[in-house]
DNA sequence: CCATGCGCTGAC
DNA sequence: GTCAGCGCATGG
């Protein structure tokens, strides 16, 4: 069944081909205005017959190539021409198949197009309703198409009246499919132009079409082109990045609607449609020039798009003409700007539309391109030696704390009082404190979420449940430094302002403020670092603990041992866990095994380089002068063997050990409500004696499927999936009724209704933590 | 985009 | 032990 499609203007700077129209469709043009004034044209195959096709998906502006004028338009000889002549093509509807199949790729060439008149159009809807598209024997729509070609012929005078009725539109196309080497014919449907914009992920969006080489996660064949509308994107981490998408074009099967895209190879945004002509494996395809050009067959009268300079026209010349190895075009090396004296020595050669700025290519074995703020990065003009990025010093996060937003007051779920860790960067991977170096956390705005007490200043004091805090600024950074001389006053902005805001009293940023009821102030987050263990005996003896929730009682400016204005802060502790340092809390913090955490694979690190610093040194001793340092390197490096020694690591792995996890009673009663996840809840509940572990583990069985996170406004759905509403809303907008976890039928009705129960209590165990979804 | 920063490391 | 100076995350 066929549907008729009728176009009825074509907008300025568009092509027929720019309307989307579908599969076995015939594409109907309404002339409406002089301009556009319909022409007639002919359709000639190789043997000079003529053969109809219907083809869809085609917007193409009349090009006039005779001078007929609009009062004798049917008499005009005009062609459709596809900008700019050649291009890469689908194929959606065979009619002649050959060797060809569906949804393969090649290259055509629009050899004419004819248009025939109302009277002829109704004749050919016939001739395709008895099988004169679906030509299965091949003189059966020769005949017809003959029959039209001679109708038009035969009506050299129609009037512009007639022009002003709908017709129909033919096409013929010549193509030439890799590996096959002749020139075939064949009807074809449903063109689409294509583009070559090389996708970055960063310019990827939802809602995008694109064109991927990819590996779908499905058990279908896997690693070749399609067309794919993006539903969903997220980064897993900086080098993971997950897609789905909605087929719409060559995938494994067109009606697979939602697939997850695993390792994309290329990506290519289509994005104004126009004809990019791109070649067929490895360059096998290549047309010749001059007289040996397979596609005007060696005549030098013919026109031919394949070997005519696409500058000038002309085919004269051949030998001064270049053929780009991107599009196959020719360029005459006179007609380049700026023209070239002759042909270059170099292999390949890319016409200027084609060719890639040679600074931008990132050749094999060399380092990928900075980016804009690498660029400027010190790293990018000193010529230091140093390895940044290699230590502790400048390592950038591994993981992202995502069950609470970045702006959560109070503990961080699965988090004990008597947490430490190695380095900052833990501190900022776990959500407890998220900068890397700074002191405060907060927002000027709003307040402070968490602090680092490191023993910055001498004159801060420290008594564990209460303690002096000083402000950040009033340093002298100059010299690309994170902290320096106290070299000005500090002020009651940024983060100070934030610390202050924490405060259950009005702002006041010249005299300070003292909390009447200071335990109605904004939970701070405290983090005791060891090198405060100069100025207090709180500080933990390595790395950095995480010591409960403080409040911020009263600050004031005062002028600091360094001469300067600074603004200074008392906290007190408000935290119903126990502070490590008293007994209670070492009890605690024994029975939960919490030791230091160091970064995965530190340990090992550290004992394979002292191992190698060992190794190293009896070198030294044994043969002094015998090899060169980078050999030597190389030597030690290949044979270290497995660390033996790892203590800490083993003992970081008990972490959950040693005290349940507390539900409170609603929490208890709303888990024996949500019935529909019985099951689900009863295995979680099984891990509540891990303590913390309880949390990861109700983070994995409260995952959407769709967007991998947890849950949010989850619809527990009769097959007893949770997915988000929003996921299975997209879902149904691209048509898939199913659970997208086992695909069970959900119908097309389906109502979805949020589980409240549960959402009141992922709430609870993880407050806030769609807005770190949201991000 | 720019400014800020109670870390961290290798070189000296 | 001291110190220069880096990437990174964060806020504005």
């Amino acid at each position: 069944m066929e549907v008729h499609t009728i176009i009825e203007e074509l907008e300025d700077g568009h092509t027929l081909f720019d309307y989307n129209v579908g599969l076995n469709d015939i594409v109907q043009l309404l002339i409406r205005s002089e301009s556009e004034a319909p022409a007639t044209a002919s359709v000639t195959d190789q043997d000079g017959e003529v053969n109809p096709c219907s083809i869809s998906n085609c917007k193409n502006k009349v090009k006039k190539t005779s001078s007929g004028s609009p009062s004798q338009p049917s008499t005009s000889s005009r062609s459709f021409l596809i900008d700019p002549g050649i291009g890469l093509y689908k194929i959606n509807e065979l009619v002649d198949a050959r060797d060809v199949s569906i949804g393969a790729w090649f290259e055509a060439h629009i050899e004419n197009v004819t248009r025939a008149t109302k009277g002829q159009k109704n004749g050919k809807a016939q001739g395709k309703s008895s099988n004169t598209y679906k030509r299965t024997n091949g003189s059966l729509s020769q005949d017809h198409s003959r029959e039209n070609a001679n109708n038009l012929d035969s009506t050299p005078s129609t009037s512009y009246s007639d022009c002003m009725d709908t017709e129909e539109v033919i096409y013929h196309i010549k193509y030439d499919e890799y590996p096959e080497s002749g020139v075939v014919e064949m009807d074809i449907n449903n063109l689409r132009p294509r583009a070559r914009t090389i996708l970055k992920w960063s310019e990827l969006k939802v809602g995008d079409v694109v064109m991927v080489n990819y590996n779908v996660e499905t058990p279908e064949e896997r690693g070749f082109w399609f067309d794919a509308e993006i539903t969903s994107l997220r980064e897993i981490s900086r080098t993971n990045k997950e897609v789905h998408a909605k087929i719409l074009l060559g995938g494994p099967e067109d009606t697979i609607n939602d697939c997850k895209i695993l390792f994309i190879e290329e990506m290519y945004k289509i994005e104004k449609p126009g004809a990019y002509p791109l070649t067929f494996g490895d360059g096998d395809f290549k047309r010749k020039s001059g007289p040996e050009c397979k596609h005007c067959r060696a005549d030098p009268d013919k026109e031919c798009r394949f070997c005519s300079c696409y500058l000038c026209g002309g085919k004269q010349d051949a030998h001064m003409q270049l053929l780009c190895d991107e599009c196959n075009m020719a360029y005459h090396i006179y007609c380049l700007n700026p023209p070239l004296s002759k042909i270059p020595e170099d292999e390949d050669w890319y016409c200027p539309s084609c060719k890639n700025d040679s600074n931008e290519v990132v050749k094999a074995g060399e380092k990928l391109k900075q980016s804009k703020k690498k660029a400027k990065m010190p790293s990018a003009s000193t010529e230091s030696q140093r390895d940044w990025g290699k230590g502790m010093a400048c390592v950038g996060r591994t993981k992202e704390c995502t069950i609470v937003p970045s702006n959560h007051y109070g503990p961080i779920p699965g988090v004990p009082v008597g947490t430490t860790w190695k380095f900052r960067v833990q501190v900022s991977e776990a959500g407890v404190h998220r900068p890397h170096v700074g002191g405060i956390h907060g927002r000027s705005n709003d307040g402070a979420y968490s602090l680092v007490l490191a023993g910055g200043f001498e004159d801060e004091v420290d008594r564990g449940d209460e303690f002096t805090y000083t402000g950040s600024g009033g340093r002298d950074l100059s010299g690309n430094k994170r902290i320096g001389e106290h070299s000005f006053d500090q002020t009651l902005t940024h983060m100070n302002r934030a610390l202050a805001l924490n405060c259950d009293a009005p702002l006041d940023d010249k005299n300070g403020a003292e909390s009447k009821n200071w335990r109605a102030g904004k939970p701070v987050r405290v983090v005791r670092s060891s090198k405060g263990r100069r100025i207090s005996k709180y500080a933990p003896e390595e790395g950095n603990r995480y010591d409960g929730i403080y409040k911020v009682v009263k600050y004031w400016p005062e002028i600091g041992k360094c001469g300067f204005l600074v603004w200074r802060y008392l906290l007190r502790r408000d935290d119903v866990e126990p502070a490590p340092w008293t007994s209670e809390g070492m009890e605690r913090t024994k029975k939960l095994g919490l030791s230091v955490q160091y970064p995965e694979g530190y340990l090992e690190a550290m004992a394979s380089k002292e191992k190698k610093d060992k190794v190293k040194k009896q070198t030294v001793k044994q043969e002094p002068t015998s090899q060169s340092n980078g050999n030597q390197k190389r030597t030690i490096d290949d044979g270290i063997e497995e660390p033996t020694n790892t203590p800490k690591a083993m003992r970081m792995g008990d972490g959950g050990k040693g005290e349940a996890f507390q539900l409170t009673q609603e929490q208890q009663w709303l888990i024996r409500e949500d019935c529909m996840n019985q099951k689900l809840w009863d295995e979680v509940l099984a891990s509540l004696k891990e303590g913390p572990n309880f949390l990861k583990k109700l983070e994995q069985s409260f995952m959407c499927v769709c967007c991998q996170e947890l849950v949010y406004q989850p619809v527990t759905t009769e097959c007893l999936h949770n997915v988000c509403k929003s996921c299975l809303q997209r879902s149904f907008r691209a048509e898939v009724f199913t659970c997208p976890a086992c695909r069970y039928d959900l119908g097309k009705s389906y109502t979805m209704v949020p589980n409240k129960i549960l959402q009141t209590l992922l709430d609870q165990f993880f407050p806030g933590y769609i807005l770190s979804l949201c991000r």
